[in-house]
DNA sequence: ATGCCAAATGTTAGCGATAACATAAATAAG
DNA sequence: CTTATTTATGTTATCGCTAACATTTGGCAT
């Protein structure tokens, strides 16, 4: 930057200035200096800028896989909001691992993030420990923590699954089936499965039936033999709702390769609202969940957060409830005419 | 920092050794250093520390899109071997935009990443520019630039689809047609595509036949219209290749939908052997690429080249071929017992 | 012209760590 | 028991930028 200042002609202070844009440079001055950054090929180094200034420009993120379009969402409007907050983001993943997560945690408040969004609110203790006491704006999304540790940006995944129940009971089901989040290490997978439990139990159906897929990530490959199990074990079964459309759509492939027609033998719902579930064959009944607004949602009120810590503006509102509905398609007995969604 | 070395009485360069773990330090000395940082909840900074060492630590990597597990393989090779190799990745998206490439190379730039992994071999002109100026280790991928920047971890996309029409041929099909790449900005697909128009040529075939579907992403939402387009304009194709596993899936269930079997009817080929091709019925004939190893080369290229600016260590090697294959499966004719794969 | 205010620019100090060198303590060798 | 040598710790000086304050310049009213 001194290199800049000095074939400018101006100081470093004012090169700075003209750089970031905010502070007052005559036009002329920052023409000069543009001239002298692109002779010289100069890129502003903020690594430098952010000691100074004690604001690193970066927040992070923590996600449980790359491989799950529905936090892919989550990822996009956390940047798009961010991104036009002039913020970077460090994203992490913990592939469902608590550990894994704690580990990410400490990582980036090394890079002293100025906001921290993580999935979900169930965290070792040591890393809620950490996010308590790093001083920055924390967000919780994708679920409703009993005792949240700042903002919550989520919905609770058992309503919607018993929402999904109820609306199958009404379509005419009454043998209803559970496919996935048996463990406790799938923490929104099992309180999906609480929802249909409790549905089953509201609605008085004479069995709950659950087929455990083990820890997540449950993926299409988990449908298939899931399904299989299902109908062994349960031959009367009506209807599966399973822990994911990803799930769903693998248990509707393997009802195609034995011949059990979808929704006739069995009707299957999936969670998500993934785009393989409305294209795919039969079209699959889901639960579509704002994934975006997660994500946006978070990304302002980090941004609030960050300013509320001036006094002068309002503090950030600490809970964002994201609301979520039944899309009713073919692979529950819906109509053709439904596939429009 | 200070604040540690006062309450466990030593300087805060002991302090500094002691959290890097590289220095030589007194398991006592160590002991007490870390009680104190338990004490004071303390985490190391790394954004000074960077600044003062001149090694940031991180390392961009700039991919087209968050919604493709192909490239989500390759961004856990990559973070596989450099978080090992004590690195972390900056992550950015360009949504297929060589505009948006240019905006987050600039912007990864100026927090001096130690090595930079960006997608395809094709770039803005200031782009090229201020990758060759960066002076770390450039990697480019998922291609093979005719004039590359430095490394190149890749295969040839038009090899691929070349091959595989071949196979096809060789199954006995001769009325061949190519789905998707029609733009320019669609590098890879476009490259695909000329794989399949000079397969199509050096085989013989009486009739090359594209049906194009603009720039990318190209989805699953993209195969349907493809397809019925392609039957509509070419009735008596006998087979089509997508320009992707997402394409050719979305193109089965349309081919489903009108009853169009598959593969009697129409045989389908994908590429990138994604999830969905193993599982759906019928599984999908793809083009199977080492993703992940796309991203391990690529970091290793990297580590040994940051390795290698010190003399005394071999120069890493400049480019590195990523192997290709072909996999049969029921949507070309294959019989049921090569599902396994 | 003179003075005044606001806008533009400059000066100084320091952000929090580490490199590089200096010194002290511990160990090995003779 | 000394001296040589290694190992552990301390000291000092930045790294590249920006906050905070100081100063200058230019525009405008009088």
């Amino acid at each position: 930057m001194a290199d800049v200042a000095r074939l400018a002609g101006v100081s470093t202070m004012t090169v700075s200035r003209a750089l970031k844009g905010n502070g007052a440079v005559t036009a002329a001055t920052r023409s000069k200096i543009n001239a002298a950054v692109d002779e010289l090929g100069y890129v502003l180094d903020l690594s430098a800028g952010s000691l100074s200034s004690k604001r690193t420009g970066f927040v992070s993120a923590i996600l449980p896989t790359l491989y799950n379009s529905n936090f892919s969402d989550t990822v996009n409007g956390i940047s798009e909001v961010l991104g036009n907050g002039g913020k970077e983001i460090l994203f992490g993943y913990t592939n469902y691992s608590r550990e894994r997560e704690e580990q990410l945690i400490e990582a980036m408040l090394r890079r002293r993030p100025e906001g921290i969004i993580v999935t979900g609110g169930t965290h070792t203790p040591r890393a809620r420990q950490l996010l308590e006491t790093a001083g920055v704006p924390v967000v919780e999304t994708w679920d409703e923590p009993a005792d949240p540790i700042d903002h919550v940006v989520g919905f609770s995944n058992a309503a919607t699954i018993e929402d999904m129940t109820a609306r199958l009971y009404f379509r005419g089901y009454r043998r209803i089936a559970f496919i996935g989040g048996d463990s406790t290490d799938d923490v929104r997978g099992f309180a999906r499965r609480k929802g249909y439990e409790r549905a089953v139990e509201m609605l008085g159906l004479e069995r709950a039936h659950v087929v455990p897929l083990g820890p997540p990530p449950i993926t299409i490959a988990h449908g298939g033999p899931g399904v299989a199990r299902l109908l062994q074990e349960w031959p009367e079964v009506e209807a599966a709702i399973c822990v994911s459309d990803p799930c769903a759509f693998g248990a509707i492939m393997e009802c195609h390769r034995n011949g059990w027609p979808v929704p006739e033998r069995l009707a299957v719902a999936g969670f998500g609202n993934f785009e393989l579930s409305r294209h795919c064959w039969p079209t699959i009944t889901t639960v579509a969940i704002a994934c975006t607004d997660i994500g946006r949602r978070s990304g302002e009120l980090i941004l609030q957060a960050i300013d509320g810590q001036k006094p002068a503006i309002a503090p950030a509102t600490k809970s964002i409830q994201i609301p979520h509905s039944i899309i009713e398609r073919e692979s529950t007995g819906e109509a053709a005419s439904s596939r429009k969604s």
